[in-house]
DNA sequence: TCGTTAATGATAGTATTACTATTAATTTCA
DNA sequence: TGAAATTAATAGTAATACTATCATTAACGA
């Protein structure tokens, strides 16, 4: 009781954490969402929306309409919805983050390390593990059929270089750490990691609507061990 | 000279075939863009103006007054722009599945054939090599850069039991082959190979904009020798 | 507790997008 | 040559992606 009590106090504290460094590193939003109860409202009325509607028939007006506040409001909050899917993205790979630093942080096999942070990416979220107003199951279900937005754009480079992906950076950087402890002559850490992440992620969409481009099996979850053997075989000096 | 002729007539022949099957197998378009004059001006000048505007700004009246024509004929080949980069999709992977045909129709060792295969999927494309109206390091652009978006929609489900992708399974699949023809015992083939193609788009979409998550050396085609490794290693009995 | 400031609500308005409709001009090819 | 098919020219509509204005309410500090 009391360590599940310190756990939800330090993810509560590791969550202002990470949103004040949302809020310092980049211009994503106008006003942050999590200082009010309206932002609040903003923040998890579209993750249901998004997920109901998908992110191109999702917009501000119908978002209003759900949350019941005007249209002009939620533009006080964010310049459009593109910022707005950047935010729950930053949102989403804090919160993954936060969850590898919890499940390898007293493990001390470097290899059962690396596995422990690829377990993490490549499961799918099934309970609700949410502490706040984020439903993470909703959430990961979006990141798996529409993140690849959020970084396909014309402006993609203007974002960069504002910060909008620092999020992501800074947690494959995490991960490829481990790789190169396993193997430091290993070349492409980095390469390694975003590879499964986002492998782990278009495997599990075409598991869903496009089965024959992948190989799932009932006993198993094929895509974990598929991108275990893979990451072990890849890495081994 | 006679070589290079006889080429080319099989890739005119192959092109009208994939063509036809397109035509028949799906619903992609009102009229066949390969059937007149403007239709091959919509299919080239759309690659040029998706290319400059990214597909979010790109609009039909914006590529009806680049070909000097009105925005309704376009209509009476496209129903939307979606299914029209779709169909440039499909073009894409019908020509990828010729030189893969071409890359290891003389090879006999089933290893080398594999590679070369994996060589045609993760190269990119420099020269011009096109024999038609479509520009194909450009449309390798758009690949790289949009196609994304072209199976990440709402209607995923309707468009893949109409066919808008069997393209792209049939040449997975093909090369999902030569992986079995490897390792019999390999049981995740299309699981790797839709990894490797959507991973090496993804890693020189990485290079050019957000270069921290992949990791490139000069001396070398990082992301071919990676994908090369990957393949080879986690194929090994 | 009053008064100022800040945040939200209510309503309206605009340019652009994603189409559809109609009719005239032109091309095709039987 | 003449009918059928295709394309051009033009107009129009509902929805989208915003911006602007002003009234109302909440916050909070002197």
């Amino acid at each position: 009781m009391i360590v599940l009590l310190l756990i939800s106090q330090v993810i509560q504290l590791n969550m202002i954490d990470l949103n004040i460094k949302i809020d310092v590193k980049t211009a994503l939003f106008l006003k942050n969402p999590n200082s009010s109860d309206l932002g609040k409202r903003i923040i998890s009325g579209s993750i249901y929306l998004i997920d109901e509607l998908g992110f191109e028939k999702f917009t501000f007006r119908k978002l209003s309409k759900k949350i019941n506040s005007p249209e002009s409001s939620i533009y006080r909050y964010f310049e459009n919805k593109h910022n707005l899917l950047v935010y729950l993205t930053n949102w989403y790979w804090s919160w993954v983050e936060y969850k590898i630093v919890l499940a390898t942080i007293n493990v001390n096999n470097i290899e059962e390390k690396l596995n422990k942070a690829i377990d993490v990416l490549t499961m799918p979220v099934f309970e609700d593990e949410s502490i706040s107003f984020v439903n993470e199951i909703i959430l990961n279900r979006i990141i798996i059929e529409e993140s690849v937005k959020a970084f396909h754009t014309k402006e993609i480079d203007e974002e960069n270089k504002k910060g909008y992906f620092s999020t992501y950076k800074k947690m494959v950087n995490r991960v490829a750490t481990m790789v190169l402890d396993v193997n430091p002559d290993f070349r492409y850490p980095h390469m390694l990691i975003t590879t499964v992440i986002e492998g782990a992620h278009q495997q599990r969409y075409f598991s869903k609507h496009l089965p024959r481009l992948t190989n799932l099996y009932k006993e198993e979850d094929s895509i974990v061990e598929f991108y275990k053997r893979l990451v072990n075989s890849t890495v081994k000096k």
